[in-house]
DNA sequence: CGTTTCCCTTGACAAGTGTCAAAATGGATA
DNA sequence: TATCCATTTTGACACTTGTCAAGGGAAACG
């Protein structure tokens, strides 16, 4: 473990503002290890013995079903954790988690770091604070999937991949486009639709690049709904 | 506060296993408070000043959309708590609470709550498997979006409600019909067709009643869907 | 350099759900 | 009892999305 991922785990809500020391006791002896594209890291049921912190690569965490199908929770890359909350319920993680990229990870093992949850107040409060941004996002997440299209999700999803708040964006997609479509709840036919429409729109692809003219109008549009879609594109 | 409502708070998963003169403590003085049918208890945004207890009536949480939807993220009856996560995130709620019918809620005053929890780290333990759990109803929501058709949705939610496992069964329907179907991520009209698509499977309403012929069935039908529906009822 | 493979796109069609309108139901009220 | 009101149900229709099948394109491999 080298200096860059100590700033990584830094970074991280839950371990900011500790010093490296402490840190590093509550990493309690974990090393990096690095989980080949399409490892499973968990699987949903599997006990809970650790939680994670992702310092490079994409994991997703997601329920598999028997179609094939996948509903996806959320997908996280380097300075992001995955896996608390089922420390905390039954002892079983809730979803399954895959590297969908090599990716290198920390374990954080249960058992020792809710011991020193009862000692360490402070770190209890930063816990809740990560599993309360977890909920929020799953509730943004109910929200769009219940009042937006699927352009419209994905209209959403772009603005917030961009670097700037307005004007024209490149947005590199971070992951396969199949993913995404899963991550934003509809089949990777849809997510090919769903940017054949967003062209009305001023946005346009160029594999995983996509360019936005416009990024305000763009979030609008996600907002809200088309205004009033050009009759002559058809 | 009677020795009822004393009891229905202990009930609560965050209260249990306190003595009646913590949680007393904990409560700081605060006293039930009765809300009526559709009083907003607080709004999206607000300060995030207090979480609730229900000790009596339903309360919806939710997100209001401009269109006159709302994305319902959770329906809320006595021994239940909501509101909690706002205090860890931004000081500011979320979403919306409303009273559905006449209930009567405890505030729990964040400011003082905090600081206990920075105190007792078993408080702070039963907050994060409050939340946890909370988290863990949301996965189903999405899961439940994303995989379920609206008739599956609603067979998995009156199995919830059944009385029994297996066999014949009475459910009572704890609130409006259109509000199970913004809770179910519908609309009032596709709730009506929703349970006229569970006629094929055994399933009859009266009012708020609803008779369910084979509960073990109805259960595999919102877990696998329709196996092969019936086309004689076409 | 050609071939294979995987991922993405497109097309045609079916099914599901939302929308708008109207009718039915049931409870409250005069 | 008759009327009114809110809620629910039904109908007709359009639109969105899933499904299945086929085609295209880019990277990887021999």
């Amino acid at each position: 473990m080298d200096a860059k991922d100590v700033q990584i785990i830094q970074k991280t809500r839950l371990f900011t503002g500790l010093t490296q020391e402490s840190m590093l006791h509550l990493l309690h002896g974990s090393l990096p290890r690095t989980h080949a594209k399409n490892h499973m890291i968990f699987e949903q049921g599997d006990e809970a013995s650790a939680f994670y912190i992702v310092l490079e690569g994409w994991v997703k965490v997601f329920r598999p079903s028997l179609s094939g199908d996948e509903a996806v929770f959320g997908v996280f890359t380097a300075g992001e954790t995955f896996g608390e909350a089922a420390m905390f319920i039954g002892g079983r993680y809730p979803a399954a988690a895959q590297a969908v990229e090599d990716s290198r990870l920390i374990a954080v093992h249960s058992k020792f770091f809710r011991d020193q949850l009862n000692k360490n107040p402070d770190l209890a409060s930063q816990m809740l604070g990560a599993m309360s941004r977890h909920m929020h996002s799953l509730m943004n997440q109910v929200e769009q999937l219940q009042t937006r299209s699927s352009a419209q999700r994905l209209a959403q999803f772009l603005v917030s991949l961009a670097p700037v708040e307005e004007g024209a964006a490149v947005v590199v997609l971070p992951y396969d486009k199949s993913l995404i479509a899963y991550r934003l709840g509809m089949k990777p036919e849809s997510l090919s639709r769903a940017f054949a429409r967003l062209r009305g729109q001023g946005v346009s692809t160029d594999g995983n690049r996509v360019l936005v003219d416009d990024i305000f109008r763009l979030r609008g549009y996600g907002d809200e709904g088309p205004m009033r879609e050009r009759m002559a594109d058809h």
